[in-house]
DNA sequence: TTCGCTGCAAAGGATTTGCATTCTA
DNA sequence: TAGAATGCAAATCCTTTGCAGCGAA
């Protein structure tokens, strides 16, 4: 059974995001400051996959002048928190992508053409990947799958920026 | 069926790979030269999983003074020529190994202890991923996959540098 | 008021490129 | 000999750090 993974972010979830935040921050006694708010709202307004240049940008549109250092910083205390994940797709810049509890794991599958990210989890995959790590004496922890491939129909697979093509396929 | 992928090298093989780089540089009217055998050879007796900078260093040994920059040129060539297939593991550098046609594809098991890379095939999950793929709309043309698991017996299993943990794990 | 936080610029690490020189074909 | 290949150093690209000033608690 093979499902996709939804990244339709309600109102709801991104309160629940600057709260989880903020209470990291507040227990680790770290400071709430407008940059972190910002960069926050920024990953939150842009879908998933986004590096620290674009999350940079986005920021700016809500507080003029933020370092990208800055960016940096909060993305990685973000990361700490447990908030984002960090991909690498072969040698492209870090990816950050949030980690949402309930849809937790996922594996990629990239468009050849365009480059979109199709986001999904399939139970069997998991199931036999814990067997082979079995079989070969280990005990599976966590893995990484990228799958790359052609779209069969193609008529709404135009070369975009895959920040912008984050429908995941219609049936 | 999981199987372990080998690689040990014959001294066939190394001619062989000197043979097909050969082909290759003369296809293309490009020259031989003293450095370009001295890398290749670097990586012959290296195993899989090899950094430019390693490569250097091993390439060093049979002709002194070999610049970095002409071991970076020449893994680039050989990876045209198909020779070699670069691997990112997160944000590890870039990693060469070797492109062998008979056990071609294969997928990655890396101990979280250790650090030692096991190279596996599995027919299973193969199949799973066409299908995932087709179900998603799309057709498959390469993947990725690395899985990160903690070793069961582990007495064996000691933190050492993975170019030296060559042997992939007894049963 | 106190530190943590910020922006800037400078530093880093891996990889690439420019260029004068060396060497293969 | 011509033009490719080399070594070196300088240049890139992304990311991290150092530091003096700024601002949250």
């Amino acid at each position: 059974m093979t499902e996709l993974t939804q990244h339709k972010r309600t109102a709801d979830e991104k309160t629940r995001a600057h709260g989880a935040f903020e209470a990291y921050l507040l227990k680790l006694g770290l400071r709430q400051t407008k940059q972190r708010r910002a960069v926050l709202d920024a990953v939150l307004v842009l879908g998933p996959h986004v590096d620290a240049e674009t999350i940079a940008h986005q920021s700016r549109k809500i507080d003029t002048s933020i370092g990208l250092a800055t960016v940096y910083r909060t993305l990685q205390l973000m990361t700490d928190a447990g908030l984002l994940v960090e991909r690498q797709f072969g040698k492209e810049r870090t990816q950050f992508e949030f980690a949402d509890e309930e849809h937790d794991h996922h594996d990629h599958l990239i468009c050849n053409r365009c480059g979109a990210i199709v986001e999904f989890y399939d139970e069997a995959l998991e199931v036999q990947q814990d067997r082979i790590a079995a079989v070969l004496g280990f005990r599976l922890t966590r893995h990484r799958m990228e799958m790359f491939a052609d779209c069969l129909q193609g008529d709404d697979c135009v070369r975009i920026p895959q920040a912008n093509k984050r429908k995941t396929r219609s049936p």
